[in-house]
DNA sequence: TTGTATGCGTTATCAT
DNA sequence: ATGATAACGCATACAA
């Protein structure tokens, strides 16, 4: 008689398909059997609906089938948008995603990346902040947006030719006087060189431009409003056009201007950046650079997922290409 | 990318201590323990590294302290905020999540269901859309939005109020003549009480409205405009306020609004579903019925947890709460 | 090919 | 209080 509660076990089935319990073992994992027994013993793992208790099986694998994703949020519409494809990508190969959110809490993410040496995980991607993150050369970590050392793959969209295509595209819809606005880390990461694209598009062409650079605090709402007031003279904008650093950001800017009786591209023509949708594929926030999302996370997932890497490519930029969105002249 | 060296096991540390295996477990677990043996363990562990493996005592605890969580994906805004939610709630009480997005697959939430047999997870929370969904009666499941029998309990708002406060509202706020609309389910979920709801708050006040039911793959983009289309005469819409079934779909709309020069809440009042926001506390996307999503996760991780299911309820609804976003005359 | 026995890392139950 | 040892469920090397 079985205990009540616990499910049924390799030696229950093999007892109920009078075999012994290495063959048991080898149909599971399909190894040659003969026919006879494999029937029986298919028969009665279907009747006592016997599955493999997979801690059991991890115990001597040592592998878990499972990753870690680290990230601040769900709810920010980049983040979500990565965590979706992310988990997508691990499930077609039959991996399963532990999330993870850190809420930008530098203890929590430092404390996820020691669930590797728990075997709880068989590696990490993650989307960090800490700037004092230590990660063991032999922890499995994939970084996204952030360089964290030589022995660890950085994934990223190419930031910088994004700023620049902005800059290009803003040019050669007419604009000559622009703006950049952008919530700046202070943390070095790859979205930076958003700026530095953009500054040098800008150099290229000969256009000048105003800056915005927000604090991680800030509030958005009260800043951009007041930024663009500065810029307003005789309700006519100092600039012809606006680069922000990311999708939310233009999203914000495009409702001030309204409070301003401005709109885009009719006022001031608009690109941001990541190529978030509101609700499905046509519903662009702005005109954008964006950002490779699928790309990324499939890149991820063959990275973490790679047994042998003899040589750990430190950073991968990933092609960016600009979509029009309704708030530029095209 | 895989650990090569194995981690150091609880053998190692009672080696390196002098002590016997049981007196570490000992140590770990804090059980009483001579002072000169805790040191030595303690040192040993500090200097080893060591970490419990998670799978070994799983094997032996049959518990896994993590929770399966089904959802069809996290880019929908809705989905995005229950997750983040359920998330943290977990988080707090040292659980992990298991994230499975299901993208409406009936086949792959079937499949997970499962999982819990498998002592991969120790419970599942999930927002499905199979019908013929089934679980076991001892599956610990807790169900959003969607009864699946008596056995499980469904956590939910108070939907059916949420379309009545919704009709109230826009009655007091001067609407005599209204419209609804919103994406119909064919199943029998929670959600689509808020139609009821509403049509017994237009009966109490003696209201009429137009209907739109869209059917799942119906592009809102092009019915919306359609129905409003077909509602205008001479530039004036024949209804002075709507109710959306979520929040998306009266973003849309306000999109299709602009489009025919109409906005809210000047030329019609709007409120939605959700209590979604696009990216700050501030940012509302309409006037809304509120749904208390951090009190769903919380109530869905309470219940998944408990140990003892002796009194399962199978209906919770949560109440809602109205909320002005702008699209309404306040 | 099939059966048997051992070990994975922990916890729990024994003696000591 | 501490040490030895037997499970837990599975995979596998080895014996038959």
């Amino acid at each position: 008689m079985r205990k009540k509660n616990s499910a049924p076990t390799m030696k229950d089935v093999a007892l109920e398909a009078g075999v012994a319990l290495g063959t048991v073992s080898r149909v599971i994992n399909g190894c040659s059997v003969g026919e006879p027994y494999r029937q029986k013993v298919e028969s009665a793992i279907k009747k006592l609906n016997y599955q493999v208790n997979s801690y059991a099986q991890g115990l001597k694998a040592e592998r878990t089938n499972t990753i870690a994703f680290l990230i601040p949020n769900t709810t920010n519409p980049y983040f979500a948008l990565l965590t979706h494809y992310i988990a997508v990508s691990l499930q077609r190969r039959s991996y399963r995603m532990l999330l993870c959110c850190t809420d930008f809490k530098r203890d929590l993410e430092q404390e996820y990346v020691s669930m590797v040496h728990r075997n709880q995980v068989d590696g990490i991607i993650g989307l960090t902040y800490n700037p004092d993150l230590v990660v063991d050369a032999n922890t499995p970590f994939v970084s996204i947006d952030r360089c964290l050392g030589p022995s660890i793959p950085c994934i990223s969209s190419d930031n910088f030719s994004g700023g620049q295509i902005a800059a290009e595209k803003l040019y050669s819809l007419g604009c000559r006087h622009l703006a950049f606005m952008r919530i700046s880390s202070s943390l070095t990461n790859e979205p930076n060189k958003r700026k530095a694209g953009f500054e040098n598009g800008c150099m290229i062409y000969g256009m000048t431009y105003e800056s915005l650079l927000l604090e991680d605090g800030d509030e958005l709402e009260k800043e951009i409003p007041r930024f663009l007031e500065e810029h307003i003279t005789d309700g006519k904008l100092a600039f012809d056009g606006i680069f922000c650093g990311t999708d939310t950001v233009a999203y914000i800017l495009l409702k001030a201007l309204s409070r301003f009786g401005l709109s885009a591209p009719e006022d001031v023509q608009i690109i941001g950046f990541d190529g978030i949708r509101y609700l499905s594929e046509y519903d662009h926030v702005c005109s954008t650079i964006v950002q490779p999302v699928e790309d990324i996370a499939e890149m991820c997932v063959e990275f973490i997922l790679q047994e042998s890497m003899s040589t750990k490519p430190p950073l991968i930029c990933l092609p960016v290409h600009y979509e029009a969105g309704g708030t530029t002249k095209e």
